[in-house]
RNA sequence: GGCCAAGUGGCGGAACUGGCAGACGCGCUGGACUCAAAAUCCAGUGCCUUCACGGGCGUGUGGGUUCGAGUCCCACCUUGGCCA
């Protein structure tokens, strides 16, 4: 890969604005040549904007207000990235656009700053990493503020600002002094907390810890993720792949007192509040699937005697309780606290050697698929509630202690996992469910060779079919290759066919017979049978279908005991601490005795000790043990309050805490007394657009949406959720490229050769220039080799492939409004999409084309054009007018940014060629462009001789009878397909246009000698004339 | 493996509820201006065929519904995302 530069530069013309090209020079040397001069214009009008503070926002008002937030950025080193415009420019362009239609918009900015690679630059440094975070900052705002955007910047924000954090910590005592009524389904008040009279009779230490089981933030010994790398624990989101997200250090599972807070217990709220909130399915769905709600039963497995004490159980939590008569042994996870109790004598040694095996591994490497099942047998055996029966119980690691209850029944037949540990260890497999498609006797096909192992897979034909019923498929088949050894058909007495198939599905698989166009259904034969279906071998519950067993079944646990209904979730408690320096102090103060032992009483602080800010440190280094570096700061460790001593909590926020938060700053960012200002919060809440990418779409969202259901359940917010609408923007990609790829002086075609298979060491990939590649068919080849295909192919910007695309390099050579202007024309907001400099250069020739529609760029300054003129547009000019104020407005409307430019592009295409333009079509015109291209807007409008800025000027209005032409053209369809066009009068009715239609002479001729059979007009539209 | 989204010219994309496929932009071709170039302006540009008029084909593939399908239904293929 060439570095970036060499090709770029080379490929892309310079950009106008470059050094030595100006439009300046060419023409005579004149120094302020009325040429369109981004550079010039956009310095000048952000610095309007800025002194006399355009965009400043004051609450409430007679206008409607409006909140449109951007997701803040994380202000990192490496400066803005063209990912961050794309969704900043729609949002200003909606600012904008609702300013000017009368709204009282708030459109703010702010810094999410605490977080580890400031720290990790701290560390390599020595300098606090506040120093490095403000750098950045700047950087960041110098690089928005270079793009016009409307901000408030009054109201900047900035997480690391004790004037801010201290207000995180402030909503920590809030979580800190909440517990969760589940009657009642919303977070109180500690103080409100129940306390049952056998803990009040133990005393105020048991009530004291009773109440800090109970509070949404509290502490508890879990095991952990744990980076050595990054010396801090992990949230489980921030681990990928058994890697952290940040730096792709290895992670391991490890026990450790950490922060948690309760979000399990807001799971169902979360889910529940999705419904009315305007955000995609998508994103709705992913956050549901993180929750993870799961329906189900708890069922108790008595124990055999004499393994245990009289009456233990083991609980199991399953999704399938209809699968029960199924469960042929158990498995315990190697942590579970009954293993001890039930190991025999003789297992003990394998079970102790299992479970210290077992700790050594991660949950990933524990429960990936692909690997094999490990095990081991305990001696103990339990009985199944349902049919009495003794069932091994097992330890393995595919079970993890965290999930559910620790425990599990295993029903082979019927999930993937115990399949594979029953086929491993020989563990019996007993189908009592199989496939229930109406009218077949697929339960028999089904037994007869389920688990026989002589046939792999089962088709399921239906009989409906034609070529089922005419016998062809039947005839087709039997000439497949091997088809006699191979397939077996048996006949369903519905006519339905069953193809019963040995060998892999390379061999036969479902596109056989959808290429005929039979739809078939794919059973595996050779693995569990998962699906929902019928019940067998379920005493009195066969034949019922798998909802109606689950419910049956959960009803008949309840009455005898051995069970009940239960919900479960994915979603685990949210670990909160993290063993760094850079983040948020915990306001809570643990009680030490003389020894400097902890006593296990807490403290919180006061609000009005807060903030509580970090200590400054010589060393920021993580110790790499579990001790977190602000236990280093020995003057700012150790309170004395009333005559007792206390430790400070040395652990700190996650990242996630300022984020959850920061758009309720924003309504009242200076104020000192509160978080936020109840009138002001009550005035712009909720948001009512928030965009940003969907890498957000579960952590931050769900983490932001928890917060603000304890805020509003302690009342200090009135809205459940905080976001009414939420956009994805999709990823900006780098420009296209084709890569070839040899060995040695050979080509590989990229498809053929290198697909799936790992390449050799010798394999290198060629970049290719566009003009050595050619598109043949669906795919590109080499011009020299047409037998050989590339890749061709967008790929993730990212610094190691050299193709990332710097904003500033953009703004230097086309301008920020065309960088604006690009970033929406490139396609639909939500869309990835790929990086193009020839793009950019179009809209910038846009920008100069509007430009030279105003100004008389062969004047010796910048002044109006002559052909700007004070007379009325004529008739056609003036219906383009109302239909571009109509597209745009529309467009905008539903946040279609591209079709909005496009339409401007053609009006701008309708005007250029006139040699007089009416000042009433242009005035309205830079309005419309003003949202978009705010810089070069403001200065035609000036030009034009308005002296005031056109932020707030009123949006244009179309009139819907003067977008209608007189005369439209309507197709003439001879059995729908266009054969001519007739122009006609636009108000002309559906009989009318047919009697037109049909004594044009043309479809006369077309008609000749065949019998008009029907005729479909559809007024406005088309004619199609139906012959036959 | 499961779920979700998307496949339209050389490229990015447009086509509101089934009604003229390819708006707009890029690129390309030709022309004007120029000593020349850049910039700008004008014209053309889905593919095949034809000197031309015209004709045929065409929205990932195969079926289907309909007077009419990029759009709806079924099956499949490919790519991307999320989860496992």
């Amino acid at each position: 890969m060439p570095p970036r530069g060499g090709r770029e530069d080379a490929e892309r013309p310079n950009g106008p604005l470059r050094a030595g090209r100006g439009t300046n020079n060419s023409s005579g040397g004149r120094a302020n040549m009325p040429s369109y001069n981004p550079k010039v214009i956009e310095r000048r009008w952000q610095e309007y904007w800025l002194t006399n503070k355009t965009f400043r926002t004051l609450d409430g008002g007679e206008k409607p207000k409006f909140y449109i937030l951007d997701m803040f950025p994380y202000p990192s080193g490496a400066g803005l990235h063209v990912g961050h415009p794309e969704g900043y420019t729609a949002t200003d362009i909606l600012a904008r656009y609702k300013r000017m239609n009368g709204f009282n918009v708030l459109h703010p900015m702010g810094w999410d700053a605490f977080g580890l690679p400031a720290e990790q630059h701290a560390v390599k440094t020595g300098i606090h990493p506040s120093v490095n975070t403000q750098e950045n900052i700047a950087t960041f705002r110098r690089q928005i503020q270079m793009l016009g955007f409307s901000y408030d910047w009054d109201r900047e924000v900035d997480t690391t600002d004790p004037a801010y954090f201290r207000w995180t910590q402030w909503i920590f005592l809030q979580l800190f002094d909440t517990w969760y009524d589940a009657e009642q389904k919303r977070g109180r008040p500690i103080a409100e907390l129940p306390i049952p009279p056998e803990v009040k009779q133990q005393g105020d230490t048991a009530v004291r810890a009773y109440r800090d089981s109970k509070r949404l933030a509290y502490q508890a010994e879990v095991p952990v993720n744990w980076c050595e790398a990054l010396g801090t624990v992990l949230a489980n989101e921030e681990v990928i792949d058994g890697k952290s997200e940040r730096g792709g250090h290895p992670v391991v599972r490890m026990p450790l007192r950490q922060w948690l807070l309760r979000i399990t217990a807001y799971a169902e709220r979360l889910i529940d509040d999705l419904e009315n909130l305007d955000w995609s399915d998508s994103i709705k769905k992913m956050q549901r699937d993180w929750i993870g709600k799961s329906e189900g039963a708890e069922v108790d497995f008595a124990l055999q005697a004499p393994s245990a004490s009289e009456g233990t159980a083991i609980r199991v939590f399953t999704t399938r309780p209809d699968t029960l008569f199924g469960a042929t042994y158990m498995v315990l996870a190697p942590e579970h606290s009954l293993v001890e109790t039930i190991t025999t004598p003789e297992q003990r040694a394998a079970v102790q050697e299992y479970r210290a095996e077992a700790a050594r591994k991660s949950d990933l490497e524990r429960t990936e698929l692909a690997k094999k099942k490990t095990g081991v047998f305990t001696g103990a055996y339990a009985i199944n509630p349902v049919n009495q029966e003794k069932i091994p119980i097992w330890i393995a690691d595919y079970v993890l202690a965290t999930y559910g209850t620790g425990a599990i029944m295993a029903v082979p037949a019927h999930d993937e996992r115990d399949f594979e540990f029953a086929k491993e260890f020989n563990l019996e497999i007993r189908t009592v469910v199989v496939p229930n498609i109406k009218g077949t006797k697929i339960q028999e096909v089904w037994l007869n060779h389920y688990l026989k192992g002589e046939y792999q897979f089962l088709f399921h034909i239906p009989a409906e079919h034609s070529l089922v019923k005419s016998g062809e498929l039947l005839e087709r088949i039997q000439t497949w290759p091997h088809a006699e050894t191979r397939i077996q058909i048996l006949w369903d007495p519905s006519g339905a066919m069953f193809v019963l198939s040995k060998g892999s599905l390379g061999y036969l698989n479902q596109s056989h017979f959808s290429q005929l166009g039979v739809p078939s259904t794919l059973y595996r034969l050779k693995s569990a049978f998962v699906d929902d279906g019928i019940a067998i071998n379920s005493g009195s519950f066969d034949g019922l279908p798998t909802a109606d067993f689950k419910r049956r079944i959960t009803a008949w646990l309840e009455e005898h005991g051995q069970g009940c209904r239960r919900i479960n979730y994915k979603l685990r408690d949210w670990l909160f601490s993290r063993q760094r320096y850079w983040g948020e102090p915990f306001p809570i103060l643990h009680e030490i005795d003389d020894q400097g032992n902890p006593t296990g009483v807490m403290e919180p602080l006061s609000p009005d000790e807060l903030p509580l800010r970090l200590p400054d440190l010589e060393d920021y280094k993580p110790s790499g043990k579990a001790e977190p570096p602000l236990s280093k700061a020995k003057d700012w460790l150790y309170v004395t309050r009333d005559g007792k001593r206390y430790r400070r909590e040395t652990n700190t926020m996650p990242q996630w805490a300022g984020s959850c938060w920061y758009f309720l700053r924003y309504l009242d960012p200076k104020n000192d007394k509160v978080f936020c200002d109840p009138q002001k919060e009550n005035y712009w809440m909720p948001v009512d657009l928030y965009v940003g990418g969907a890498e957000h779409a579960v952590l931050h969202l769900l983490y932001s949406r928890f917060w603000h259901k304890v805020l509003f359940d302690r009342g200090h917010v009135h809205t459940p959720e905080p976001f009414q609408r939420l956009v994805n923007q999709g990823m900006i990609l780098g420009e296209m490229e084709f890569t070839g790829y040899k060995d040695g002086d050979d080509w590989l075609s990229a498809t053929t050769h290198l697909k799936g298979v790992a390449k050799p060491s010798s394999v290198t990939a060629v970049h290719l220039t566009e003009d050595r590649v050619e598109k043949r068919g669906d795919r590109f080849v080499l011009k020299d080799h047409p037998e050989v295909d590339v890749d061709a192919r967008a790929h993730k910007m990212s610094k190691a492939r050299g193709n990332v695309i710097n904003p500033d390099d953009v703004v230097a050579d086309y301008g920020a409004d065309s960088l604006r202007l690009y970033e929406m024309f490139m396609g639909p907001l939500e869309a990835v999409k790929p990086w193009s400099m020839r793009g950019v250069e179009g809209v910038y020739r846009f920008l100069g084309r509007v430009w030279r529609l105003f100004i008389d760029d062969r004047a010796d300054d910048v002044r109006l054009s002559d052909a700007v003129s004070d007379t009325s547009p004529d008739k056609e000019t003036l219906r383009m007018l109302h239909i571009t104020i109509q597209r745009v407005t529309e467009d905008l409307d539903f946040m279609r940014f591209n079709t909005a430019i496009a339409a401007m592009m053609e009006f701008t295409n309708h005007l250029t060629p006139l040699s007089l333009r009416p000042r009433t079509v242009l005035e309205p015109f830079v309005l419309l462009l003003a949202p978009f291209a705010p810089h070069l807007a403001e200065e035609l409008w000036q030009a034009l001789g308005h002296k005031e800025s056109l932020a707030y000027e009123p949006w244009p209005k179309f009139d819907p009878a003067l977008t209608k032409a007189d005369e439209i053209e309507v197709p003439v369809q001879i059995n729908g397909k266009v054969r001519l066009r007739l122009t006609v009068p636009a108000e002309i009715d559906k009989a009318e246009l047919e009697k037109t239609a049909l004594s044009d002479e043309r479809v006369k001729a077309s008609i000749e000698g065949k019998q008009v059979r029907k005729v479909i007009v559809v007024p406005g539209k088309l004619v199609n004339v139906v012959v036959g």
